[in-house]
DNA sequence: ATAACACTTGGAGTCGACTCCAAGTCAAGG
DNA sequence: CCTTGACTTGGAGTCGACTCCAAGTGTTAT
């Protein structure tokens, strides 16, 4: 898969997909006889992964770091096991504060709602 | 209240607090005698509002619009209640896509454990 | 075979949202 | 009176994460 192709697929720009090879969050891509990037299904896996993470909010630094790791072993199993599971928390406590606004919005909306039935009502007393 | 105290009260530093009077985001704050802001009430209650839109990712810009329609009365109650709907929505996508973010993280931290109980039970078994 | 087009590179530019800085003013304590 | 320390201003700098650009090479269709 050229990548345009890729891009198309996954939804990222051509030139944030060579960025992101750039910066080591995805390694370097196989090319073909004339130096164009093909990628292959272990690229589209590592790929769907990042845009998943960053998508989430996972800052870049930290997922080079796991994959980091993950290249040296089964040594790192159990620092791969810490980084995830601080992210996991990070995002959990998120998701929470997220929820919180939420419900503020929600209640901001049902007072506006309130306020525009009002103005009808009395809109209609004035036309009566 | 001084810049200072409101800032301790908030968590949000006196940089931003100006910053955001600067763009439009809290109304100009009275000042006392010798030109220094003199927050009260109605000031902290909006920037309590800002902090927790702001904290769910609402952009700035919104928030302005939000604030001068606000300002413009009854009018526009409509247009707010609109613009309010927008920002839930987009804020329950946003929630939804990070929960299927920690459902893919709390799997795979599932895999490491795994694999950590695993090699335990293989060098328990080189102990031996 | 020549135009049109996708791809390559390194580096510069952009964006939103702060964050920091220099230079100055003012109130209060020693 | 003089220092200390919080405040003021406008403007510049930073950060993460892209996004765009120029200049060049390779592939494809007419």
């Amino acid at each position: 898969m050229k990548i345009a192709e890729v891009s198309e697929k996954y939804g990222i720009s051509t030139d944030t997909l060579r960025y992101y090879e750039r910066v080591g969050l995805i390694p370097p891509v196989p090319r073909n006889g004339s130096g164009i990037r093909d990628y292959g299904d272990t690229e589209a896996k590592r790929i769907e992964f990042v845009k998943c993470m960053r998508n989430a909010g996972l800052p870049i630094e930290v997922l080079i770091e796991y994959f980091d790791l993950a290249q040296q072993g089964d040594a790192t199993l159990a620092a791969r096991k810490a980084l995830l599971t601080e992210q996991r928390d990070l995002l959990l406590a998120r998701i929470a504060e997220l929820q919180a606004t939420l419900d503020l919005l929600n209640y901001k909306i049902e007072v506006h709602v309130n306020a525009l039935l009002k103005n009808e009502r009395e809109i209609a007393w004035v036309e009566d």
